[in-house]
DNA sequence: ATCAAGTCTGAAACTTGTTCTACATTAGCG
DNA sequence: CGCTAATGTAGAACAAGTTTCAGACTTGAT
């Protein structure tokens, strides 16, 4: 019926993007400032419904318009947050040796700005992997997020092989996966560290597209 | 306040462990069972614990005392299910060349057991991946099954190193995360495939413990 | 067999995500 | 301007996870 395997592929309602007015697009700012805010405080659970619709002074069913679940709310949250982080690690970009180390440096650095609101990251987090097929657009524009940090890192502008992206994927999801497991207190942070330098060693063992200087083991 | 970074240290309540009665095993199988089986119908949303209650003939609140969660319920079942797959692999142990061939064969054959009932993994991994600190004795349990079907396939009894346990945590992470990514539709068997063969490459990368070949403690 | 403690049951209540309804406001347009 | 469709509002209603409670049933020890 609804399997899986409908291989992948979500166009949905992304590009239909109607635009907003300005008060709207205040609305929608003011939305979003009140669930980081309350996320802050509390995490997933805090992030209540009417709770945000009361502080972003909005009406219930307006929120719901603006975003259709908690969930998409949350991962809308995580693509603005994620945005703010991006343009900070472009303004100083990592030092390490081989791209193996650039990401690792890159991804701790993410990691450490993420851990600043810990309750803020646990609620985005949550959200983005509870999330179900009717939040695949937007999980999916979190991914590519993720995924262009990841090869700004890398540094090269040249297009990666297949092999490469796959360890960009690997890399992504041992990310989140860490990032996870360290909130909900079931890793330490010399694990989390341990866990993404050991990831990103895969960078190393893929070549670059040819004709750029890649450094293999 | 209750940061994370109280150091991973989660004893909690799995110790105690009070004996059951026998209605009281049949019991908790009965809930299991009827987990299972709504789950395979519909997945997550489907687990209803009202309808898991009645399904298995057993009051709301009794439901409750052996699962306080429906989260707990579903990580339990999939610890169930884990140790029934376990069960499996066991029998027949995979023949590649190499211990990362041997880990992505056999991650590559639960991926292929799980797939069978695409909705009962669906409820299952959403479920682990949501789950907060209350449940995190749980979760590290399911872990710990993971951790050693991987170990299984590596071969060696020898202790790993460090650097080989965060090679295994690795793949962990990664082997969840695409099945998760995979049921919501977001990745193809194919890139499956590929970031499964992708990160296990970290085993060979990492040398077994010198000389000893016995389990200590 | 009996009693106390612990378990189970059925049903109602409570919480929070989500939907719906009836009405008010706004924005774009002829 | 004045209309109309879209958008916003308040608040009730609904759904499913979770809690609570009074009373019946088991169990284990005496």
């Amino acid at each position: 019926m609804d399997d899986p395997e409908a291989e992948a592929a979500v166009p949905e309602r992304l590009p239909t993007a109607p635009p907003l007015t300005e008060r709207q697009r205040e609305r929608r700012r003011r939305i979003l400032h009140a669930t980081a805010q309350l996320a802050c405080r509390g995490g997933f659970e805090a992030v209540q419904m009417r709770e945000v619709a009361e502080s972003s002074q909005v009406a219930l069913g307006t929120l719901y318009r603006y975003f259709p679940s908690k969930v998409h709310l949350l991962v809308a949250t995580m693509h603005d947050q994620l945005e703010r982080l991006h343009g900070t690690l472009r303004k100083s970009p990592p030092d390490g040796e081989t791209a193996g180390e650039r990401v690792a440096q890159t991804l701790m650095r993410a990691f450490g700005a993420l851990q600043r609101e810990p309750r803020l990251a646990e609620a985005m987090a949550r959200a983005l992997t509870f999330a179900d097929r009717s939040v695949s657009p937007e999980v999916d524009q979190v991914s590519r997020q993720t995924t262009a940090i990841i090869l700004d890192a890398i540094g090269g502008l040249e297009d990666a092989t297949a092999a490469r992206l796959s360890a960009v994927r690997v890399i992504e999801h041992t990310w989140l996966s860490t990032l996870i497991t360290w909130l909900a207190g079931r890793a330490s942070l010399a694990q989390v560290r341990a866990d993404i330098e050991t990831v990103c060693r895969l960078i190393d063992l893929t070549e670059a597209e040819p004709g750029r200087a890649a450094a293999p083991v």
